[in-house]
DNA sequence: TAAAAATACTCCATAGGTATTTTAT
DNA sequence: ATAAAATACCTATGGAGTATTTTTA
């Protein structure tokens, strides 16, 4: 009869396609390992490994059987989350992902306050691009994550949670110029993240550009980088709201909100649809969305004057960075 | 750490509602199926049964937990067939459904057939009607069954194999009578087959009634009797035009076909749609459309001249059933 | 020859059986 | 009082470990 193990084994064994570092990965014996996928294959009646070469492949049978076995474990994980779901308040590991767009103003906080709510939680936080979150979310090895949304997976729900707009990064010096437009950042030396984040994308369909196209814009790979590439003199560039505080506040440049229309971006929590603690998830994103808040009425650390930040697009759209 | 075992329990248990039935559906004895269940409960870390009366109760994660294990199961079992399909030559179990108007006709030449052509196959024939087979089907304790097209269920997919006109059994006497058209059918007294039966539906719908009203007809529980019932003198009936040459060869009765447009249906396979073995069911199929072209062109026991079998509506439409 | 998988063997955890007790109606 | 599930206890299967051999690139 085909078992759990086997499928765990057989599923550690197509994605390492070596039975030492699979087994590693199973926390056995490399025999032990070798003894169940043979097993399997005798209950099988069919091979499922070609074992003469150096590094061994699947059958296509093995290919085939890889893929369901996947799903069936995804559903059986899902199993145990059912009964957790069923308690009244979270317990067990929670795997929570973020994107580093986000990550370094909110995780703090939101992982304080959960571990605060859920005292029983075993938080296990993980900070990574977009595309990478959404792969893990549908492998099945996170449980939630905080991004930007829409995300197109089928397979996946979206929870939106706020808004927020992004702004512009520039020299001290520039702090009394009028807020540029999409436009007139296209003219200008503009500083973005490294591939694969989705505010470069963002950032980069709201300057119309194509990605990649047009000045071939220097990369760094973090906000606070490239906040520090502007204070260098070496560009402007885009920033979230959220990251203001954080960002600016030990670093010699101006803040600028742009002309309308404004660049925005919608962040929402994102889970797999079949996972059973969307209840629990719903009440996560709360915690999200009030620390967002806290952050955005300047509770946090940096201090930046409430009318400017918030100011109408008529008046100084302006604001200080400080030291 | 969950077990297929454990859900195949606690899947038994969800069904029998009893641990002494499950156990025996486990083909194990109660003490161990209930050890498993309280095992299953412990890893879960929440309760699934309640135990306190006489018969016992799934907890709401219990049914929810039921309703999951049951989809795992079904594709754990679709591992197996993965297996099977990728030998050349069918093997292992193969369960079998049919209708009851198409069985006694089909049934046992096909089996015959199926037996020759794959001799490593365990075959599990059942005849039963629609309602029961889609629903073995979908539950997975059928692989693939023969009934009448379209099946509207999402989860199946169907293979037409062909389509067969009904024909009008009548008495002896009304033999030189024109053919009679739908509405004149509701005039007679129509025998029928009890509720349940695809091909009752299909013969109340040609005959523009809505089901079980106007005139109530007279039941039967097999074309066989129906057609004895006519030979009675009780009435009239319909038959599928597979039924006749041995449903009227020991009976007296006439056979007519109708005026146009005539009442036909359309036979064919159906299974799930994630059933690996589909290629081999497409070979199946055409072992049964081979058996009822066999059976059309009369080389069964039956002789029925082909003529007025086949005659145009112009001339005749008048059969001779006989002795 | 060196890395990787298979084999040999030993041990122990646990699934399952029978006999019996507890529980609830 | 009786049916049903839980408990006690024993056995045997088989999963996992270590040590070793075989294989192949």
């Amino acid at each position: 009869m085909i078992s759990i193990r086997h499928l765990r084994y057989f599923a550690a064994l197509a994605q390492h396609r070596h039975f030492g570092r699979a087994a590693d990965a199973c926390a056995i014996s490399q025999p032990a390992l070798s003894l169940q996928i043979k097993d399997l294959e005798e209950v099988l009646g069919a091979q499922l490994v070609e074992r003469d070469r150096r590094q061994i492949r699947l059958t296509g049978l093995g290919e085939a059987f890889a893929g369901r076995a996947q799903h069936i474990l995804r559903a059986v994980d899902e199993l145990a989350d059912l009964a957790r779901a069923s308690s009244p308040s979270l317990g067990g590991r929670l795997r929570i992902g973020m994107i580093p767009t986000v990550a370094p103003y909110l995780l703090p906080a939101v992982i304080r306050r959960l571990a605060e709510r859920f005292p029983a939680v075993d938080l296990r936080p993980r900070e990574a691009v977009t595309g990478k979150l959404t792969e893990d979310l549908i492998s099945g090895s996170l449980d939630v994550a905080v991004m930007a949304l829409p995300v197109s997976e089928p397979s996946l729900q979206d929870h939106p949670l706020f808004d927020e707009e992004f702004v512009l990064v520039r020299a001290p010096a520039d702090r009394h110029k009028p807020p540029p437009s999409a436009e007139s950042l296209g003219a200008m030396r503009l500083l973005l993240l490294e591939e694969g984040h989705c505010f470069r994308d963002q950032a980069l369909a709201f300057c119309d550009m194509a990605p990649g196209l047009s000045q071939d814009p220097m990369e760094g790979s973090s906000l606070a980088t490239l906040v520090r590439m502007v204070g260098a003199g070496m560009g402007v560039t885009l920033i979230p709201e959220m990251a203001v505080a954080s960002e600016t506040s030990a670093v010699e440049v101006s803040i600028a909100r742009l002309a309308e229309p404004r660049p925005r971006r919608s962040i929402g929590l994102v889970w797999r649809k079949t996972n059973p603690l969307s209840e629990h998830f719903v009440q996560i994103g709360e915690i999200v969305r009030q620390e967002h808040d806290l952050l955005r009425h300047h509770r946090g650390a940096a201090r930046i004057p409430d009318a400017q930040l918030r100011g109408g697009p008529g008046i100084s759209d302006d604001l200080a960075g400080h030291a």
